[in-house]
DNA sequence: CCAAAACGTAACCAATTGGTTTCTTTTTAG
DNA sequence: CTAAAAAGAAACCAATTGGTTACGTTTTGG
């Protein structure tokens, strides 16, 4: 069972999932309840979030709430970083939406 | 068949190819010379990249050249870059990384 | 106190993945 | 011309993935 940070993030479930999360934490029925999909299946890709250190689950009661810990992802920014020269176009878009956010 | 960069980029063998394609452009054989697995097995991770758009092969008698078109890795970048927030710390690590790279 | 809520877990399943070996085709070197 | 090199393609296989339903456990609201 391979478990790094790459293969996480290639669900695209599971990048959904660290975009909810990114916002506020949130407990696992809130998550599920914005997939088509059962609530064991987003708890499974949530223990492979956990599994990576991608999300921290803390306990509350009887819920689980799941907030990012998202700092592994410059693993994978450092990773495409080394090969910059090949998407600089794409760059410029990247800066330009990424000022644009700074603004609001 | 999902077939996106993230899922291109989830498996170490393709990231590896990337690696050895980015530098100069490589025939089929020189690639699996590097990996232990069999030919027809990186020829599968080959068609992967290159359906995904991340290589270019190019035909030349009997041998084809794979390089590398990483323009797509821009998506990736850009991904992980809204998240920026939280790897600061890994960024600087980064950016010294960076810089001693461009040093050379 | 107890029914219901919020989960995790287990058992199961189909499809995909990542590998193999074998065979074929195209091209070139001698 | 022909043997060998380069590589795609097919058939196959085991393990993993991503989903399901069913059930158990802990916690809480009334």
């Amino acid at each position: 069972m391979r478990r790094d940070v790459f293969q996480a993030i290639a669900d695209p479930t599971r990048r959904e999932i660290i975009g909810l999360v990114s916002h506020e934490s949130r407990n696992v029925n809130e998550l599920a309840d914005n997939f088509e999909m059962s609530r064991p299946a987003v708890s499974k890709h949530l223990r492979i979030l956990k599994e990576c250190g991608l999300i921290k689950v803390e306990k509350k009661g009887r819920e689980r709430f799941c907030h990012a810990q998202l700092d592994k992802l410059g693993e994978i920014a450092l990773w495409v970083h080394q090969y910059r020269r090949f998407w600089n176009t794409s760059l410029d878009k990247l800066e330009a939406l990424l000022k644009e956010e700074d603004n609001k």
